[in-house]
DNA sequence: GACGAGGTTTACGTTAACGTAAAGTGCTTG
DNA sequence: CAAGCACTTTACGTTAACGTAAACCTCGTC
């Protein structure tokens, strides 16, 4: 709807590269459809550092991104701290003392280990539905050919 | 401790039939590596029910499945709710209404398709966990030339 | 018969991850 | 300039999934 007017002489447009364009909280939580209050708590907890202008927050690529980040972890079951671990620590690392990068090492592993035990997991449940589904189809077969 | 004296008239032993075989509450939470709270917590929402022998809780191999497939739907960030949902449906499969039926198999290809979209998470975050894992391997290399 | 190892119920506490409501700021639009 | 958005902060509310504590039973055993 702020799209009707032609030529608009906004800031922002589609057209600008990426690695320029901002963003405005609401526009980030449609684009991820959440809520600019979930946007707001990812930060409080120290997973987004958007800028200000006077007040209000500014998103540039590097938060969209880690915002879609989080979001996956969420799906597959991540806590946010247990996201934070691995968000912060990667932005640590250019100055990285070693000690942390091999901390950092570690908690990949540790990441790793767990999706490919999410993997099993999924292959698992996966021939479980589809067993149940087999059985439910020919449940109403016998339905069908009863009537 | 309690697997000392040598032929113990126990009515339980590992040689049982799966099938028969029983299982206090404090054994399944050794096995899984839950509390008993969870597990009577688990029962309480709807998802296991157990038989009585006086007051102590008896659960069988159907039991023991139950909670397996509870415990796998938790790791891949299932609600409570969610399994209950398709445990409770698979139940009352055999005298299927048809509607329940229908309703069944809308849940399993929902669910399907949440494990696809797992499935596809799990691809690029692995992606990004090696990309992260190279570049914290890099640094340390540096760092150990320097030295 | 005391006691320790398991089990039981009841009930209140806790944590994560937001939701929701209230009250204020700042722009631009009829 | 009033009205309406989009944003802000503050703060209390809510839900899921258990944890924890207290107080009680019931065995086999020392």
């Amino acid at each position: 709807m702020s799209r009707s007017s032609p030529q608009a002489p906004d800031a922002q447009t589609d057209a600008l590269p990426r690695q320029q364009r901002t963003y405005s909280i609401g526009e980030l939580a449609r684009m991820f459809e959440v809520t600019p209050r979930t946007i707001r708590f990812y930060e409080q907890e120290g997973l987004l550092a958007p800028s200000r202008q006077g007040q209000k927050r500014i998103y540039r690529e590097k938060d969209r991104v880690r915002l879609k980040l989080t979001l996956r972890g969420k799906r597959l079951g991540f806590s946010l701290a247990e996201i934070r671990e691995v968000v912060m620590m990667y932005d640590a690392m250019p100055d990285g003392n070693a000690r942390q990068l091999k901390r950092l090492l570690e908690i990949l592993a540790d990441k790793r280990a767990n999706l490919e035990r999410q993997l099993e997991d999924i292959r698992l449940m996966r021939m479980e539905i589809d067993d149940v589904d087999q059985r439910a189809r020919e449940v109403l077969r016998q339905l069908d050919q009863e009537a």
